[in-house]
DNA sequence: AAATAATATGCGTGTTTACGCAGATATGGA
DNA sequence: TCCATATCTGCGTAAACACGCATATTATTT
């Protein structure tokens, strides 16, 4: 069985999405609630064109759902382990900084 | 408070190695147990100077740890949490895929 | 049917990434 | 010291990405 290799690539191009910071702050503010494409670009002081590639982008992976009301496009997070591994992925992060810098401490004193 | 920016970009930064499809293989392998870089690269049948720059990326943002032992250099990774997360996620594409599929089935009915 | 508002798309450009290959290091042993 | 083994690094090229801007699409209102 070697779609292994078929497996990690799916999953590789699935986490793609994490790859840039606009994306990863669209999920967090997602995560508290429902937003439309100029809530989100005007929450991050962001050109909405720009907002809206980076959905189109959740949205081809899946990452995110939407739905019309009239005009305007409300996002929402398709999966919430989808965040859910982000935050443990950033508390891993976090974690990591802080053993680095206790070591650089050690080395100092 | 506008350093959440820079949290976002440290995030994405180190989510990076998720972003490829050998990375996340490697992280699955360096999960069962500590591996140097010619049993990765054998075991993913991938040449070793990839898998080394690979690795190279991986350390610099702090996921894996390394050990040397003679001429050998081990593997291992730095923190669970990165193969907790990187698991959900990969759960949660799964998920969405099954979910796609499951639309599309109902559509054709 | 126009005009307007909200999103989406296409394109050009500069930046980043992946990877093969050649050459450079580092360690252990003859 | 010289050689072999294991790993790393540098460089060139091809592909992917981010983003600004202009334009297109979609739905509402008049």
């Amino acid at each position: 069985m070697n779609n292994h290799k078929e497996l990690y690539k799916l999953h590789a191009d699935f986490c793609k999405f994490m790859s840039n910071p606009k994306r990863i702050e669209i999920l967090f503010l997602l995560g508290e609630k429902e937003m439309c494409v100029d809530e989100i670009a005007s929450a991050m002081e962001v050109k909405v064109p720009n907002i809206s590639q980076h959905l189109a982008v959740m949205r081809e992976k899946g990452v995110v759902d939407v739905r019309r009301e009239g005009t305007k496009m409300y996002y929402t997070i398709a999966n919430p382990k989808t965040l859910q591994a982000c935050i443990i992925m950033r508390d891993a992060m976090v974690e990591q900084m802080e053993k680095q810098f206790e070591m650089i401490r050690e080395i100092k004193k």
